[in-house]
DNA sequence: GTCGCCAATGCAATCGATTTCATGCTCGTC
DNA sequence: GACGAGCATGAAATCGATTGCATTGGCGAC
């Protein structure tokens, strides 16, 4: 592998120059820089990027730490933000937290003794505080989720809003008794979507009763019992505001079971639309979630505040609703009841 | 950030103690070690990973390039191989082929470039030849693709014993008509997942009629297609042995509209075994294909080229067969056709 | 003709580690 | 008591780029 001096003896100039040619910054006479392209080609050379960046103190690197990386979106995220990054030459150097608080502390540390240039955080377990902490350190963006006090270096879909159209879609519909199934609690996404739940039940002037809210933990597996919850707790509902198409699915796959049928005696909406949301019969309505542009946003500005581009643009993304099989008017006659 | 010699003054060493103390190959004293040690922990230190790239030529990365980041398994992909990875102290770089032949040759450039000390690639356009001459260049381990000339450095799953395994499940269950549906023919795991269907063909003494077998792209959209293809050619088939999930539930979701019902009439066995194969109704009949042992083993691999060290295991998995509700004895009566 | 300026280029220090070779010290042996 | 072996440590070269400063040469102004 040859290296900067070989290139400069070839091109009969100093590696100083060979440098300038790279970079672009400095003006090169333009037959001086045709001898040192000539050479660079001839020799196949490959600028050492670890000499690169001792003496240039850069990375090129762009760290990514995800919660989980084999969650929903994660592909679609990843994708997008390892695009937009390579767009400017930069590598994504990537850590998971496995789902766990001292994991992903550990990923942050690893990929700050990396020497990253920036850093995407997507993290639920890590603390506000810890992440402004961070933002002193090193050029920070959160992805889905938003900081008091890093107003700027968020990138986050407006879940308030995307919990409010689904649950107003329900009343538009006709429906009075609207039940409602979150993600976990301490989850900002989940508490966000039930919040926009609650914005258009008030709105609408429609009582939430007690217990007319379970939480789940996002699996298929919680949405079907929080059916059975709700049935227990004798709350009478005709529809359901699920917080993720996963547990929208199980509970529409339990009402089936329970021989209740979709939409006519209970209709339902996700969130998330999930590739997968209309392989249930009816294909299941849910909340679209633009996670590309959320990406594309967060790598945008993260380059933005490591190499001090300028930056504009939203980092706040709303949602839209998509309608397929999973909500009709409510039929009186059947309104469900333990 | 303060630097190793900050550190030996500090401790009353030299920097090469330092460094001693830090990698640990050489013996150095107990007392001076400790001193050492309480030095680095007083200065907060953290060793410049680029000079320590450039002195020792070792970046202790390890390139990841994938054909497309969002495509099924690759988030389980991920997370083991990261695991594995961060448990040996190396990190990921992750390059997108963005599903082009062109993009993934990027990739490869890309990350070489970088000075990766190893590189794992999954692909599927790149040609046998341009991965033998990669594999001279830098320890390489393909993933999810058999490379001839590179057996020891592929770690994949027995497709074509998992395609033997759904054909031999519908042919234990009575079907004679069985057609399939398979993913494109220009990549590996279709193809060898159709061998296995005419190899449990072929050993049932059963003919695979002319135009029973379809191309699909595995997309759920072409899994519709396929059926109709089907029945066009008049093909009479009472199951359908198909390529992947998406295909086969697309497949029985037009079947169903269709007026068929499965498996009454139809017999299904798809292929992944997804986590959604469940959420249509019946539950899909899949293949597990072991991607978290595939990924662990790659990872394992990959460090044992980069860094020499001992390495034992197998890197061909084989699958095994989900039972859900898409597979019933055939009733004679309901042989389709056209 | 000389001076000064500017553009282009070279020189050499620097980044912060690793690693080879040399050195000093201790200890056991004869 | 001298010598050699062996261990712990230090000095200094090295990795391959970047970059501040010095130098050169050409050209226009006076």
């Amino acid at each position: 592998m040859s290296t900067i001096k070989e290139v400069a003896r070839l091109a009969r100039v100093s590696p100083a120059t060979v440098s300038r040619v790279m970079n672009g910054e400095v003006p090169v006479a333009e037959e001086t820089r045709r001898r040192v392209e000539d050479a660079m080609k001839q020799l196949g050379y490959r600028p050492n990027s670890f000499a690169r960046s001792l003496a240039s103190n850069r990375s090129d690197c762009i760290g990514l730490v995800i919660s989980h990386l084999a969650g929903p979106f994660m592909g679609t995220l990843m994708v997008n933000l390892e695009e937009k990054l390579r767009l400017h030459r930069k590598s994504l150097l990537v850590a998971s937290g496995h789902n766990e608080l001292i994991r992903e502390q550990e990923s942050i540390d690893f990929l700050m003794s990396r020497r990253c240039d920036g850093l995407l955080v997507q993290s639920d377990r890590l603390h506000d505080d810890a992440l402004v902490a961070l933002a002193a350190q090193i050029p920070l963006v959160v992805i889905n989720r938003r900081v008091p006090g890093l107003e700027g270096q968020c990138s986050y879909v407006d879940n308030q809003q995307g919990g409010y159209l689904a649950t107003r879609h329900l009343i538009e519909q006709g429906h009075r008794h609207i039940a409602c199934i979150t993600g976990p609690r301490w989850k900002q996404d989940a508490t966000q979507r039930l919040a926009g739940y609650h914005q258009a039940m008030e709105e609408a002037g429609l009582a939430v009763p007690e217990g007319a809210v379970v939480e789940g933990t996002w699996q298929e597996s919680s949405g079907r019992e929080a059916v059975d919850t709700l049935r227990r707790r004798g709350v009478p509902f005709t529809a359901l505001a699920v917080g993720n198409d996963d547990m929208a699915i199980g509970a529409m796959l339990h009402l089936k079971e329970l021989g209740l049928s979709v939409p006519e005696d209970v209709s339902l909406v996700g969130f998330d639309d999930e590739v997968y949301a209309h392989y249930v019969t009816p294909g299941l309505t849910s909340v679209h979630v633009p996670v590309d542009r959320m990406a594309q946003a967060a790598s945008g500005r993260v380059i933005s505040l490591a190499y001090d581009d300028p930056w504009q643009g939203p980092l706040c993304f709303s949602t839209h609703l998509v309608e397929r099989g999973t909500v009709a008017p409510p039929s009186s006659a059947h309104v469900t009841h333990p």
